[in-house]
DNA sequence: TGGAATTGGTTAGCATACTAACTAATTTTG
DNA sequence: CAAAATTAGTTAGTATGCTAACCAATTCCA
């Protein structure tokens, strides 16, 4: 290996930096009951304006269901949301914010960032910028699945449950995998 | 604030990059019985060469003490490492890799490799030099306290100077963090 | 139309990491 | 030296994420 300097220690900064980020939201944002998964599923559903099923928020936090099963748990319990059966479709859960939620959001935002400008100040905009292609061009070729070339018999069909979906309630966000923002 | 679009995905675009890192070498690492934890903790004790502390593996992985403890049950109940009493500190437990673990490592850092070559393919090295100063920035001030920082002679910073409640007993103070690669 | 496939959600079990608080051993200090 | 502080490791409890396996509802299609 040539550039072994380099390449060495990329994965170990790159996670590092992931979670200096992660650890020092959550600090902030524990004073107010949430922490990062929280506020980003508040987020979402702040954003989206309206109630969203658990396969959306999940899609969108780019998580597997099952995980927000037990998020959305906590923060039912904490009274941030309420869930509901949908009346179209019985198979699905409506989640929506609870005032609660809606009351602190602004503040929970602006908290995130605030430390995104602190994490990022006096960092040139051409270096981010570059920053966040190379970053892009590494996390699409990590979600991509090994195993599209030479399938055949091994290829013990993993996941890949690419539920291709419309959400024939309106919603319409053309979503593939859980975890798939692709689609470029 | 005007900068929105940049800064907005920069967080979201850092973590899920790490999650595909991970997930994917994790995915590929399995076959053979480890996961990324589990490989970085062997490859740094392969790479110190010698029996190292739990204090020292939590120092060099950047997981607090508690993390490491049962990482290393796992692993020594798969047979990776050994764990014994230090002679000289009868506190410490040394760590040492088992033989089974010396067989594969050579194997194990080349899938790493072989990842992290394929991740990076055709990035300019300029460009991943650019991002890898823009991450470690953003580590190094992601990982300082926000509270009070009296030292200004640095050397190993430490986090959390909180309300040390003591306990009735008299006793010690909330475990600090072991989280810090002083390196640069 | 009726079974097969798909989709939404759940549970169970595990991996990884954290903080708080504890024990035991060692070092520092008054 | 004895008390105090520090250090190494542990346990307990929680948060966050995963896969596998499973219902129940819906949709597809022969």
């Amino acid at each position: 290996m040539s550039g072994g300097e380099t390449t060495e220690t990329f994965g170990l900064l790159l996670h590092g930096t992931a979670r200096a980020w992660r650890q020092k939201l959550d600090q902030r944002l524990k004073p107010m009951g949430l922490s990062q998964a929280k506020w980003r599923t508040l987020m979402h559903l702040s954003l989206a304006g309206d109630a969203l099923t658990q396969a959306e928020i999940a899609a969108r936090l780019g998580v597997e269901e099952p995980s927000v099963v037990t998020l959305l748990h906590r923060l039912e319990r904490e009274d941030w949301i309420t869930r509901s059966n949908s009346l179209r479709d019985r198979r699905c859960k409506m989640v929506l914010l609870g005032r609660r939620a809606e009351r602190v959001i602004p503040q929970i935002n602006s908290t995130a960032e605030t430390l995104r400008h602190e994490l990022m100040a006096g960092i040139p905009i051409s270096d981010l910028q570059t920053c966040m292609k190379v970053l892009a061009s590494i996390r699409d070729r990590a979600d991509k699945d090994d195993r599209l070339r030479s399938n055949g018999e091994g290829a013990s069909a993993r996941r890949l449950a690419r539920h291709n979906g419309q959400t024939k309630r309106g919603d319409s966000n053309p979503r593939k995998g859980a975890i798939r923002r692709g689609s470029k």
